[in-house]
DNA sequence: GATGAATGAGGTTTCATTCAT
DNA sequence: CATGAATGAAACCTCATTCAT
């Protein structure tokens, strides 16, 4: 027990800087961040940050994972739960949007910040979106398969069409200073997209 | 003349450090470049890079302004010499692609060192950025009242759509290390973005 | 005790690279020193200065403030102490001879670098200048009243003349290396100076 | 005659880099002002100044010599006409504090920024201010050998402390941004030293 | 003589990372 | 485990000085 006590509240200060390192990057860049600052925030010394990372990179990399391996598991079976096409198709854009739409400063890292150039960050994203570009296929490619989506539809294509375009609809709603609700955008975008990939008119009583 | 033929080379020696910039920003990214890397680069002293740019944040921003209004002022006449409609949107695309498509390393500097989150980076490339929304808010929105899109097309969503498709596929060419051609995603995309925006199927002899 | 240990400890450090500013601002003058001159001569890395100073500037304004107020809070009870009129003036012209007498390298600093036209460096320096210019104006003030002085000395201007003309002793005898002791113009100085303000000629058994 | 009008032209030249140098390094110090400000101020190009001054250094040393020298040859036989003893001495102070009053900017230069512990500069000041000193010492010893003075006044400090005296009445007329007229100063300033020299009281109808 | 673009050495300051306590 | 003082490399930027025109 003090053994599972002790993992949990070490546990439990990696959180609180990965915490601090969120609103601390989300205010003021990555670069323009410093490793006194996210300690500060997170109420521990400059120091104790490396006994649990190894780099100030490492901060944004294991930032990413959590939170998006995490989203991972949970949309996988929810996806797996769901009609094959148009009604997987928007779950999964849905579940993109809420997402971010749930934490603004996660938000933020996620579509600025952790686009870096740097090497290791690149790279310790990299598995992560692999995956989340092999789901996204995945939805795609059975819609396409069972006839929800257009036979011919290049997969590969469509899936970076409409990570794109949820992608640039979270960027837009961080841009706009939350004008609009960011939920608000997930019907007429899928509309947009399940069109684009082959289904029928929705919303149409034919 | 002489005072023409100063002016001139002083453009030139201001093109060549761009010039330098790029390459180096693109091999090393903004942040791991140092001006006097540039400056070598560039085949000048360190301090002469001063003589043209009053910081290192100008040369991105001078970098993206330069090309991007070019591309902008470009396309516009472009454009507006295209049909209304699907034909129109799929040049928009082509001239986007294409722009990124010619040189590697612009595209690079451009899809991923130049978003920035520094104020000064930020702001100096707004303007041109929100043109080129508005741009796309255009040919989108004279579609839809040709009746070439659907008439009930969020036209601020769709270009965001548009964008977001284009930028994404242009991002995942620079990801793939050029094992296809840029411009042959053209067609499948504007494919999907067509029929997604309300265009009727094209190419289908039903 | 452990913090007053680190409070000590941090103290001493602070005080080191102070000394050693001292030292090396006297050598090669404030513009002439770097900050890595200073923190080798204190035995400490550059960077470490500025755990302890914000700016260089900060070393001349906190050396300057440490020893002057020191000087200050030292000379009042002393002056208090003594018999007002000319016997008080005397002993302020001591203690301010005596104050550069000590420390050669401390005068040099006081007498030429310290006269920064450096705003930060000006204004910090003045409040401790004013309370001086304050001290000299009450040693000669209450001279006056107690009709050790001319009744119609302008106090204002005498204070300038005393300070005036010590702090040029203390340059002249920075300049002349050494060559004769600064506290053998203590007497010849105030005489004049005494006299000068009215005094009643002393020593003389007229 | 073309030889003197290019030489007057060129005296007229230096004369306006030497006015030009004055005015920025007053408004901005000595280590604040750039050789471009300089250069600029006087309606020249930077590398113009390198044509008649070798290095920044030299602005300052000139400007010193010009100005002082012309200072110490008007001053000369002026006082050899004025009677030996306190007329003369009076007459001194009168010519060294209105050579301040009469251009705020060049006492601003003298008594802040032409203090350089740079040795280019103290060596260049040098020799001038010996003489004044020399000069200063004249008045007081003829003053002494004639009787107007103490017999056992020591000349050497006595004329410290008269220049240090004046010295800081124009000090603090400079700092006092002008609040009261420099030469209101003279009489109460000579009136004290006179009398610390141990000229009989003046204005005493003994 | 005059210009002003170019040079490049050099300084201040920052900050990721370490390590003695 | 935790601390936070210390490190020192590195980078941006300035500017006195030069020199081709």
């Amino acid at each position: 027990m003090p053994r599972t006590a002790g993992a949990t509240k070490a546990r439990d200060k990696e959180a609180r800087i990965l915490a601090a390192a969120v609103r601390v990057f989300a205010r003021q860049g990555y670069h323009g961040s410093t490793m006194a600052t996210v300690a500060a925030e997170a109420g521990v010394a400059t120091g104790t940050i490396y006994l649990y990372f190894e780099r100030k990179q490492d901060l944004l990399v294991t930032l990413f994972q959590r939170h998006f391996n995490e989203y991972l598991e949970r949309s996988r079976p929810a996806l797996a739960a769901a009609p094959v096409g148009v009604e997987r198709l928007r779950l999964l854009a849905e579940l993109h949007l809420a997402f971010f739409a749930e934490d603004r400063a996660l938000a933020s890292v996620f579509q600025i910040h952790i686009r870096e150039p740097d090497p290791v960050v690149a790279e310790g994203i990299r598995p992560s979106m692999a995956a989340y570009f092999d789901l996204i296929g995945d939805v795609i490619g059975t819609g396409v398969e069972a006839g929800a989506f257009a036979p011919d539809l290049d997969v590969r294509l469509a899936r970076q069409v409409f990570f794109g375009a949820l992608d640039e609809t979270v960027t837009g709603w961080l841009r706009s200073k939350r004008t609009f609700a960011l939920m608000s955008a997930l019907d007429p975008v899928v509309g947009i997209l399940a069109r684009g990939f082959g289904a029928p008119s929705t919303g149409d009583p034919s």
